[in-house]
DNA sequence: AAGCGATGCAACCGCGGGGGG
DNA sequence: TCCCCCCGCGGTTGCATCGCT
């Protein structure tokens, strides 16, 4: 288990401890505690560096260390003090009795970050992804694609059911999301229960069937744990990865970078970028439609830091993202009384309505 | 059962801060 | 004020294990 030696300098080992010199370093700062680390493996007759015996002590060894699964409790507290502090380790483990910041620290990078991440959430910030402002004009275009699959029979099946894919991904994490809301937040204003749920659940149900159908084919991604459905997480990380990944695959290099120009032959290269530049180049309409929502309306509308994101959910952890999509290109303003339980009016996409998409999925 | 990629986590590395000379 | 030493912290690495095919 863990690193092995890279060089052994010195003569002093390096890598692994073993039982004995556990047992030890334990009976030596036992007897007189550690003092100088550095002189301690002299002392201890421990052929290590005072660096490595101090880590082996105080990440492992240390009697009052609290070992197994993180609570859920232990976890809200990591996710509120690192919103606070960022990363700092140390500091957070001084709240958590008997954990070490370097658990802690293992614990944020295999699990908390990437749960954060895949509800569209900056890990570093706690705020919703800025990169959503570049990927999702691009997640639209791309489900734009169908129309132009409709208009050619050069399309590949695939690419087809990846225009789909983008579509019923986005709605089914919006219904995960609502399903959630409905479950947590039913005193809230705006919840599911705002629009009609009979159509919200037989789009859920062809979503299921759907995804049953088609999602090992193209996005594991897709397939969130349960827990994570439970909770009402939104995967627009998820789709961000998958959908890019499609297009990696069919060579379109649509990740923040200009669009290229369309190679000779290919309709559907020759098809495809120029929808997309149309996309990108509607990209302020886009936003004034869809994402630029200031809080406040005093705020400039042209300064993307005061942007928010249509969100999801709203038992995030910091609640952070505390209401639910909206577009309603037709009546702007209403959308300026956009923010947490303030009882807004709040519109889907509507392409999550389009009816060939529901019948596709059926 | 074997192969292989993904994940978890112990341990190392390098840097910066504080204290003493 | 500068330099050196030591300690602690955060980032990174790489092995063991898991789980899927």
């Amino acid at each position: 288990m863990g690193r092995s030696p890279c060089c052994d300098e010195n003569g002093l080992k390096k890598g692994p401890w073993t039982p004995e010199e556990d047992q030890k370093l334990i009976d030596y700062i036992h007897k007189h505690g550690h003092g100088s680390w550095r002189a301690l493996p002299k002392l201890a007759d421990l052929n290590r560096c005072g660096k490595s015996c101090r880590l082996r002590w105080t990440n492992y060894l240390r009697p009052d260390i609290k070992r197994g699964k993180f609570s859920a409790e232990e976890e809200q507290t990591i996710l509120h003090l690192h919103s606070i502090l960022g990363n700092k380790w140390s500091a957070i483990a001084t709240h958590l009795q008997g954990r070490t910041d370097n658990e802690i620290k293992n614990f944020w990078n295999t699990h908390l970050k990437k749960k954060l991440i895949q509800m569209g959430i900056d890990p570093v910030t706690h705020q919703p992804r800025t990169d959503l402002f570049a990927s999702l004009p691009q997640l639209i275009a791309l489900a734009n694609l169908k129309d132009l699959i409709e208009q050619t029979s050069q399309f590949s099946s695939i690419q087809a059911e990846a225009a789909q894919l983008a579509k019923l991904q986005y709605l089914n994490g919006m219904l995960n999301s609502s399903a959630s809301l409905s479950n947590n937040n039913n005193n809230s204003p705006s919840s599911i229960l705002d629009i009609d749920q009979n159509h919200a659940m037989n789009l859920l149900n062809s979503m299921v069937s759907w995804n049953k159908e088609h999602n090992s084919k193209f996005n594991p991604a897709l397939e969130l744990e349960a827990e994570d459905q439970n909770q009402g997480l939104f995967p627009i990380g998820s789709i961000i990865d998958s959908t890019t990944q499609l297009l990696q695959q069919k060579q379109y290099h649509l990740n923040n970078s200009p669009i290229e120009q369309p190679s000779q032959g290919d309709p559907l290269l020759d098809l495809v970028p120029f929808n997309l530049q149309t996309s990108l180049n509607s990209e302020d309409h886009f936003i004034d439609t869809l994402v630029k929502h200031p809080i406040d309306q005093d705020q400039d509308h042209d300064d993307p830091s005061s942007w928010i994101l249509p969100s999801l959910i709203e038992n995030s952890p910091k609640n952070a993202m505390s209401s639910l999509p909206y577009n309603n290109p037709t009546d702007a303003s209403s959308s300026s009384s956009y923010g947490a339980g303030d009882g807004a009016s709040l519109y889907w996409p509507d392409f999550c309505f389009d009816e060939s998409l529901i019948n596709d999925v059926s």
